[in-house]
RNA sequence: GGGCGGUUAGCUCAGUUGGUUAGAGCGCCUGCCUUACAAGCAGGAGGCCGCAGGUUCGAGUCCUGCACUGCCCACCA
C-alpha cells in the first residue's frame, strides 16, 4: 500500500483474489500448518445440490474462526469439506425437475433415474464449494469428500453388514410414517407436526344382536374402512358389558369384535375408540395385542383401495368427504364437533403423512444410546449450551428404534440379496465396492442363498436413511474402516459445530453409531450454535419472503463485514436477528481498519522522506524482538497500550475456548476501534511527527507492533481484510499468509495497572474538557485556555508530564494548574471528585441547559448518597459483607458528597447571579 | 400432555460464580466535511431490568407463583 490508497475499504476488490490464491496455493492442506497438537472438525455436510444459506455461513463462519484460531496457534489444523447426497432431498428436487417435463422417475425406471440424479449433481453440485471458496472458507480441499464416493459407500457398506450381524439392524413389518408422494418410509424424526383444526366426526356402531349403537369418535373416518375392532376400557362401567360382542361396521357391513384394553381412554371422546391395525400406530399395537387382522385400505400413494368398495380409487380426502355424507345420509353420523389436532406431514414435501404397515429396515437403538449417555456422565462428551445436553440425554432416554430404509432410488442401497425361492436374506460378502458408470455399488453379492443354496438372488431394493451415511461422517471421510494415516491422526475430531436442529438427526447419531463401529466417541465436544432469524427475530422463510442470501449482502458489503456480524451476534443459546443495518455497522468497521492503515501510510510517506524506511521501523524483528517495549522510559501511552492488548488477547482466547464468540467478537472491536483508534492514534500524531528523531522512529515501532498484532488477533474474524493489509508490512521472508502467522501472545510483564489508570484520568478531563466546549458552543478548531485542580498531588504531576497530549486531545492551547478547588464563580467548570475543569473563554453559557444538566445530576447524586449511606448505617451490612465492598462504598460515597456539594455551589452561584448572564 | 428458552434503552441484543453510577450496536438530538476514516469525529438524551411474592446486609443476576411469547418432544382416537 503507498500512495493511492482509497478512501473507503472495496471488499470486492480484494476478497475475490484473495479466495483463489488461498485454494490454489493449497494454504489450508493441513500438512502447511504447524506440526504441533491436532485440531480437527468436519464440515456439517451441506446438501449437494444445495447452495450456502446464512445459516450455513453463520456455522461456518464459527468453524472457522475457530479453526483459523487453531491454525494460527500452532496446531496442525484440519477443516475437512465436503457434501452430503442428501437423499430425500436431492431426490424431490429432482422429481419435480421431471415433473416439468412432464416425467416420473417410475416411467425412467431405477437405473436411468440414477443417472439423471447424477446429472444434475453434477451440473448444480459445484455451487456449495464456489461458494465456499468465495467465503474464504479455510477448508483442505485436497480432502474434499461426498458421501457416495466410493470409500464412504464402503464404509456404509461396512457399518451396515457389522451391525446387521451384530443383530443391530433388522427386517420386520412394522407400522411406520409413509409419505404417500414421495412413497417411501420416514422416520419419526422426518414427520414434523402441524397444529391444525380438524373435525372430531361421532359415529354409530350397531351392536350385533340388541338395538344399541357404541358411538366412537374419529377424526380420520375414512380409516374406518379398514377397522378390524372396537376397544373399549376394561373398566369403563358403560361399556364393560360390551366386551366380547361384536359392532357391525357401516358402509362395509362387517362384524367386528368389541374388545377391551387398558391403552383405551376413558375421558377421550366416548370412551371407545375405532380400531385400525393398518393405519394408526396405536391401533398397531393394540391390533397385535388382540390379534386382530390388519385390513389395508389405502394405496401407497393415499387412494382408496379396490377393497374400499364404492370408495376404491377415490383420493384419501374426497373419500373422508364422501364417507361422511353417506354415514350421515345412513343415520351412522351422530353429531361432529370442530377439533384442533395435530397433524404428521412430511418434512420434504409437506404431504399429510400416512402411517401404515410395511415392512423396512430398523436400527436398534437402546444399547448405542446407552453408550451415549454414558459418555455424557463420564464428561467424555460435553455438550454446549448446557439445556441442549438435557435435551440430548432425555432424548437417548426415550429412544426408539430407527426406521433406516426408504423406497428411494438415490442413495446406499441396502448389501441384503433376499433368495426368490425361499426369501432367506443374504448379506454380502463383503464391503467391498465397485464402480459403475461413474459410481459406486456393493461389489461383492452373495453367490447362493445363505439358506437353500439357490442362486437366484434379488438385492434388496431400499436405500438407506441419508443420515446413516452422515452418521458415520467424522470417521469415513477419513479412510474408515482402514486404518489410515489420517484416520489415526485426526480421529476422534477435536470438536463438532452444528446447528441444534439437527442434534437427534445427525449429531446423537455419531455419537451412537460412532462409539459402537470405532469404540470410541468420534468428538469430545459439541457445540450447538443458534438459528439466524430476520430483524424481528422471525424464522427466515420462502413464504414470509425474509430469506437472506449471504452472497447479496457479501457483494454489498463485503464477507468479513458480514462474518464479524455473524460472531458479534452468537451469544450461545439464543438465536440471532439479522438486519441489514447491523451488517452496516460492521462494514464501517471493516472500513475503520482499512483507514487505520491509511493513516499509518500516508503519514509514513512522510516521515520516510526524513530516510527512514518501513523495512525498519515494521520490520518482524522490530515488531517480535521489541526492545522499545522493555523499555522502562516507554511513554504512558505506549505502556497503556500494551498493556491493553495484554489484556484483550487472553480474554480473545478464553472467549474462543468456550464458544463466545459475540464476547471475543466484542473485546476485538472495542479494542481496535476505541483503544488504538480513537485513543492511540489521537495521542500519537505529534509524535510520529516530532523533530526528535529518535522519538518519531520509536512510536512509529510501537504503532506499527501494536497495529500488526491487531491485524492477526483480527484475522479469524475478518480474514480476507486483514491478509491485505497484512502484506502491505514488511513480513519475513517466505511468509505467505497471515493465516499461517501466530496468533498474538502477549506476556503478563506487558500488564500495566498504572498505566491504565493514569490513561483512564487523562480520559476524563480531556471527556470534560470537550463536553464543555459543547456547552459553550465553541467551534471544534478553536483552542481556549483551560484551568484544572488536580486534588491529588502525584496526579497533578502526571498531568503536567501528559500536558502536550492533553492539550491536543481536549484542543486546549493552554492548562494552567490551580493550587486550591476552582472558584465557581469564573465561568463554565465540570468537576468530579478528582478534579476540576474550566475552560477560559468569553462565550456566554446556556443557563437553562446547564442548570437542566445539574439538576439531573444534583438528583443522581443525592439518590445515590442516600441509598450509600443508608447501607454504611445498616450494622448487618457492615458485619456481613466483605471488607473490600464496604470500603470501596465508603470512598465512593465521599466521592459523591464532594461532588454534590460542587453541583449545589454551582446551582447556587447561577442563581445568586440573579438572571443575568454568566460569563466566563 | 411433557420439556426448554425468552421478557433489560425506540429497535435488535449482551450482562460468566449476587456487590459500588446496568452496557453495546443501530436509531434519535446538538455541533463539526478538524487532510486516516461523514461508512467519520465530538457532545448528549433515553431504562419501576415483564408482574407479584420470597431468600439475602445487598437481587437484572438465586427461589416460588403468574402473565405474555417462542421453540422442541409426544401414538390422545
Amino acid at each position: 500500500m503507498t500512495k493511492e490508497i482509497p478512501k473507503a475499504y472495496e471488499p470486492q476488490l480484494i476478497e475475490q483474489q484473495w479466495a483463489q490464491r488461498w485454494v490454489d496455493s493449497g494454504l489450508f492442506r493441513a500438512e502447511e500448518s504447524a506440526d504441533g497438537p491436532v485440531f480437527c472438525i468436519v464440515i456439517p455436510p451441506p446438501n449437494v445440490t444445495g447452495y450456502i444459506h446464512i445459516g450455513h455461513m453463520l456455522e461456518h463462519t464459527q468453524i472457522d474462526i475457530l479453526t483459523r484460531w487453531h491454525r494460527m496457534s500452532g496446531h496442525r489444523t484440519l477443516w475437512l469439506p465436503g457434501m452430503d447426497h442428501a437423499g430425500i432431498s436431492t431426490q424431490v428436487v429432482v422429481e419435480r425437475e421431471l415433473a416439468k417435463q412432464n416425467l416420473t422417475r417410475q416411467q425412467l425406471g431405477r437405473e436411468e433415474f440414477e443417472r439423471r440424479v447424477w446429472e444434475w449433481k453434477a451440473k448444480s453440485g459445484g455451487t456449495i464449494k464456489k461458494q465456499m471458496i468465495r467465503l474464504g472458507e479455510s477448508v483442505d480441499w485436497s480432502r474434499e469428500r461426498f458421501t457416495l464416493d466410493p470409500p464412504l459407500y464402503r464404509a456404509v457398506l461396512e457399518a451396515f453388514l457389522r451391525l446387521y450381524k451384530q443383530e443391530l439392524i433388522y427386517r420386520g413389518r412394522y407400522i411406520i410414517n409413509w409419505c404417500p408422494r414421495c412413497l417411501t418410509a420416514l422416520s419419526d424424526l422426518e414427520v414434523v407436526h402441524e397444529e391444525r383444526q380438524g373435525s372430531l366426526w361421532f359415529l354409530r356402531y350397531p351392536v350385533v344382536g340388541s338395538n344399541e349403537n357404541i358411538l366412537v369418535a374419529t377424526t380420520r373416518p375414512e380409516t374406518m374402512l379398514g377397522d378390524t375392532a372396537v376397544a373399549v376400557h376394561p373398566e369403563d362401567e358403560r361399556y364393560k358389558q360390551l366386551i366380547g360382542k361384536k359392532a357391525r361396521l357401516p358402509l362395509m357391513n362387517r362384524e367386528i369384535p368389541i374388545v377391551g384394553d387398558a391403552a383405551v381412554d376413558r375421558e377421550f371422546g366416548t370412551g371407545a375408540v375405532k380400531v385400525t391395525p393398518f393405519h394408526d400406530p396405536n391401533d398397531f399395537e393394540l391390533g397385535r395385542r388382540h390379534n386382530l387382522p390388519e385390513i389395508d385400505v389405502m394405496t401407497e400413494d393415499g387412494h382408496m383401495l379396490a377393497n374400499a368398495g364404492p370408495y376404491a380409487g377415490l383420493d384419501r380426502f374426497d373419500a373422508r368427504k364422501r364417507i361422511v355424507e353417506d354415514l350421515k345420509a345412513q343415520g351412522f353420523l351422530d353429531h361432529v364437533e370442530n377439533h384442533p389436532h395435530s397433524v404428521g406431514i412430511c418434512d420434504r414435501c409437506k404431504t399429510v403423512v400416512e402411517p401404515r404397515v410395511s415392512t423396512q429396515w430398523f436400527c436398534k437403538m437402546s444399547p448405542m444410546a446407552e453408550v451415549a449417555m454414558k459418555a455424557v456422565a463420564d464428561a467424555k462428551l460435553s455438550i454446549v449450551p448446557d439445556n441442549q445436553r438435557k435435551i440430548f440425554l432425555d432424548w437417548m432416554a426415550n429412544i426408539r428404534d430407527w426406521c433406516i430404509s426408504r423406497q428411494l432410488w438415490w442413495g446406499h442401497r441396502i448389501p441384503i440379496w433376499h433368495c426368490k425361492k425361499c426369501s432367506t436374506m443374504t448379506p454380502a460378502v463383503n464391503s467391498d465396492v465397485e464402480m459403475i458408470d461413474g459410481h459406486a455399488r456393493a461389489a461383492s453379492p452373495p453367490k447362493a442363498c445363505g439358506k437353500c443354496g439357490s442362486s437366484d438372488l434379488e438385492q434388496d431394493p431400499d436405500v438407506l436413511d441419508t443420515w446413516f451415511s452422515s452418521a458415520l461422517w467424522p470417521f469415513s471421510t477419513l479412510g474408515w474402516p482402514d486404518d489410515t494415516p489420517d484416520l489415526r491422526t485426526y480421529f476422534p475430531n477435536s470438536l463438532l459445530i452444528s446447528g441444534y436442529d439437527i442434534l437427534f438427526f445427525w449429531d446423537a447419531k455419531m455419537v451412537m453409531l460412532g462409539s459402537r463401529l470405532t469404540g470410541r466417541i468420534p468428538f469430545p465436544e459439541l457445540y450447538l450454535h443458534s438459528l439466524v432469524r430476520d430483524e424481528h427475530g422471525q424464522k427466515m422463510s420462502k413464504m414470509r419472503g425474509n430469506v437472506v442470501d449471504p452472497l447479496d449482502w457479501i457483494e454489498k458489503y463485503g464477507t468479513d463485514a458480514l462474518r464479524f456480524t455473524l460472531a458479534i451476534k452468537a451469544a450461545p443459546g439464543s438465536d440471532i436477528s439479522l438486519s441489514e443495518e447491523g451488517v452496516l455497522g460492521y462494514r464501517a468497521f471493516a472500513n475503520k481498519i482499512w483507514n487505520a492503515a491509511r493513516f499509518l501510510y500516508v503519514n509514513l510517506d512522510k516521515f520516510e522522506a526524513g530516510g527512514d524506511t518501513i523495512d525498519q521501523l515494521a520490520s518482524p524483528e522490530s515488531r517480535n524482538s521489541a526492545p522499545h517495549r522493555a523499555d522502562p522510559e516507554l511513554p504512558l501511552v505506549d505502556r497503556w497500550i500494551f498493556s491493553r492488548l495484554a489484556r484483550v488477547v487472553p480474554k480473545v482466547s478464553q472467549a474462543l475456548r468456550e464458544f463466545r464468540f459475540h464476547e471475543a467478537a466484542h473485546e476485538i472491536y472495542h479494542f481496535f476501534w476505541g483503544d488504538f483508534c480513537d485513543w492511540y492514534i489521537e495521542w500519537c500524531k505529534p509524535r510520529l511527527n516530532s523533530e526528535n528523531r529518535e522519538a518519531a522512529r520509536a512510536a512509529w515501532r510501537n504503532i506499527f507492533a501494536v497495529y500488526e498484532a491487531a491485524l492477526r488477533l483480527l484475522h479469524p474474524f475478518m480474514p480476507f481484510l486483514t491478509e491485505e493489509l497484512w502484506h502491505q508490512l514488511p513480513q519475513p521472508a517466505g511468509a505467505r499468509s497471515i493465516a499461517l502467522a501466530r496468533f498474538p501472545e502477549t506476556p503478563a510483564a506487558w500488564l500495566d495497572e498504572a498505566a491504565e489508570t493514569d490513561v483512564a484520568l487523562i480520559q476524563e478531563i480531556t471527556g470534560a474538557s470537550r463536553a464543555l466546549r459543547a456547552d459553550l458552543k465553541l467551534e471544534p478548531k478553536r483552542k481556549v485556555s483551560a484551568e484544572l485542580f488536580i486534588s491529588d498531588p502525584a496526579k497533578r504531576k502526571l498531568i503536567q508530564d501528559q500536558i502536550d497530549p492533553l492539550s491536543r486531545l481536549a484542543i486546549l492551547s493552554e492548562v494552567s494548574f490551580a493550587a486550591a478547588p476552582l472558584n465557581t464563580e469564573g465561568g463554565q467548570v465540570r468537576s468530579v471528585a478528582q478534579f476540576e475543569i474550566r475552560i477560559i473563554s468569553a462565550e456566554t453559557v446556556d443557563i437553562p441547559a446547564e442548570m437542566a444538566r445539574l439538576r439531573r445530576e444534583k438528583e443522581r447524586l443525592e439518590k445515590d448518597i442516600a441509598s450509600k449511606e443508608r447501607q454504611l448505617n445498616n450494622e448487618t451490612f457492615l458485619s456481613r459483607a466483605p471488607a473490600e465492598i464496604v470500603t470501596g462504598l465508603k470512598t465512593t460515597l465521599t466521592e459523591r458528597q464532594v461532588e454534590l456539594r460542587k453541583a449545589l455551589e454551582r446551582i447556587a452561584q447561577i442563581e445568586n447571579s440573579a438572571g443575568g448572564s454568566a460569563t466566563a
